[in-house]
RNA sequence: GGCGGCGUACCCAAGUGGCUAAGGGAGCAGUCUGCAAAACUGCGAUGCAGCGGUUCAAAUCCGCUCGCCGCCUCCA
């Protein structure tokens, strides 16, 4: 089966097929480094990195680039009202956001370009624009000229008299058409700005994706991504942009995620529901917010509160708890031979589910699956001895949660690493814990179920758990 | 007003023409346990917002109605 992706052109799934067979030319909207990055930012960070890990996996070569601006209105109007340098918003922000994608376990992109260093680029394709006679000089500015770009609107299905007649924007009188964009902004005293034909300015916003899409990856390229609220303008204007620049298509798939809603509403600066990755860190772990994330496709919409994010820590626990399992109390097995054509018959509704427009809900839910296969297996294997399906079954499990770990990047920890974590998060010293763990010990050696039981719900009440095993008794966090 | 999307059990969520409508959480019952936990087993939508239609066959296609949401302005 090939894999089919949504196109956000045609508006229905389609079957992919590279420009170069085995290699991937991806871009990616970045952020626009003026604040700490979001929720939001996270999901379409992590649904695309699931996107290059699968593509990766598919055996193609992926050229995934995905940008920082790290030059706009808002980092200078931010950094007026923190007085500082308009750079040092940019670097620290950038800095915050790497920050946060390692914790998330966004893998690095192959190019991570700055609309900064890449003005060189940003001019030669507005130069190219002005001769061609798609874009018009006025005071110092330069305008892209919508009229004369015959396809514009395909992406976002609008068209240009109706966009006329509901323009709300304050028109620029001396732009030529209300709906022209700015490809590059002369500059006011004070501002940063870059020497150009034009004079001293700046690049407008939608200009810096085409240049360093051209620059990284060419003018024809596979893949572009970003959330569902930049198809307009943003990337309405980037098609327009490239294609007049090049008069060849500028990408072949276009591909936008869905929006996290808080609590039903929209995150909005007026709302103040703006919750950044940092804060949901606070309370819950990367994987749980990362596997939140994946749990639905990445075009709906999806709605963040604590309690989808508990149902996320849920799931990890008995994932967890059953690959403890495995790995403690079936080893050898556990690790042992893998019947490889039944492991890869196994895998095949996985590679189904992702060829089928990276349908990661559809995945989790089958590593559930196998969970309580293998729990069923494990427990007839105490119960009645090692039997040969047990033997072949329980490896190609284990092997199935490695491999989608590695294109989910959940489910990719050990289990040690797993409860440790949740350990050091319960806030209760663990020599507390395992002072109480001995005298419980003591008592149940004495028969004494009533102090025994005392003990045990003492600990309950701060959300730790006893369990007792053969191999004595056992704490986790609730 | 224009364009687009959504409505599946108590909650989350997959499924977009054809086996018993995945999976997780919560709940209830049972097995196990000194009691628990974990695990397993069973129960749980005769129905997929509503109404009509197409079809041998529809949650899935078409039409209408109701409800919710996004974009059209910076925005992941």
């Amino acid at each position: 089966m090939p894999l089919k992706i949504f196109n956000s052109l045609s508006n229905q799934k389609e079957e992919f097929k590279s420009i170069k067979e085995n290699e991937v030319k991806m871009y990616v909207c970045g952020p626009t480094v003026y604040d700490l990055s979001h929720i939001g930012h996270a999901r379409s960070a992590v649904s695309f990195d699931v996107i290059y890990r699968y593509l990766k996996y598919k055996g193609f070569d992926v050229k995934y680039t995905r940008n920082y601006t790290d030059i706009d209105d808002k980092i200078i109007n931010r950094a007026n009202k923190d007085g500082v340098n308009w750079s040092e918003i940019a670097e620290r922000y950038i800095k915050a956001f790497d920050e946060d994608m390692a914790v998330l376990g966004v893998e690095l992109p192959t190019f991570r370009p700055k609309a900064t260093e890449t003005i060189k680029e940003i001019i030669q394709v507005i130069q190219k624009l002005v001769d061609n006679g798609f874009a018009y000089v006025i005071d110092g500015d330069v305008y892209f000229s919508v009229r004369k770009f015959k396809d514009y609107g395909k992406l976002s299905k609008k068209n240009i008299e109706e966009l006329e007649a509901g323009a709300r924007v304050e028109v620029d009188e001396r732009k030529n058409d209300p709906l022209d964009f700015a490809l590059w902004k002369a500059s006011k005293p004070n501002e940063p700005s870059w020497e150009s034909p034009w004079g001293k300015g700046r690049p407008g916003w939608h200009i810096e994706c085409t240049a360093m899409s051209q620059k990284f990856l060419g003018e024809t390229i596979d893949i572009h991504g970003g959330g569902k609220d930049l198809i307009f303008p943003h990337h309405e204007n980037e098609i327009a942009q490239s294609e007049a620049a090049t008069g060849k298509p500028f990408v072949r798939y276009w591909l936008h995620n869905g929006f996290v809603n808080i609590e039903k509403e929209k995150m909005s600066k007026s709302l103040g529901n703006i919750l950044a990755i940092r804060d949901a860190l606070k309370n819950y772990s990367a994987e749980a917010i990362r596997l939140f994330l994946l749990s639905s496709h990445y075009r709906s919409p999806i709605d963040y509160s604590p309690e989808y994010l508990k149902n996320a820590e849920a799931e990890l626990d008995r994932f967890y708890t059953t690959l403890k399992r495995m790995e403690r109390d079936w080893p050898d097995v556990a690790n042992g031979v893998i019947n490889e054509n039944r492991k890869k018959e196994r895998i095949q509704p996985y590679i189904n589910a992702m060829d089928d427009d990276f349908n990661t809900a559809q995945v989790i839910g089958f590593i559930f699956k196998e969970i309580n296969e293998a729990n069923r297996l494990m427990d007839d294997a105490s119960k009645g001895g090692v039997s040969k399906e047990f033997q072949e079954v329980l490896p190609i499990i284990r092997a199935i949660f490695k491999e989608i770990g590695v294109i989910l990047g959940v489910f990719n920890r050990t289990p040690q690493e797993y409860f440790k974590e949740k350990k050091s998060r319960s806030g209760v010293p663990a020599d507390e814990i395992e002072k109480l763990i001995a005298q419980r010990a003591a008592a149940r050696k004495n028969k004494d179920f009533k102090k025994s039981d005392e003990i045990r719900k003492e600990l309950e009440e701060k959300g730790i758990l006893l369990e007792d095993t053969p191999k004595g008794t056992v704490w986790r966090v609730r």
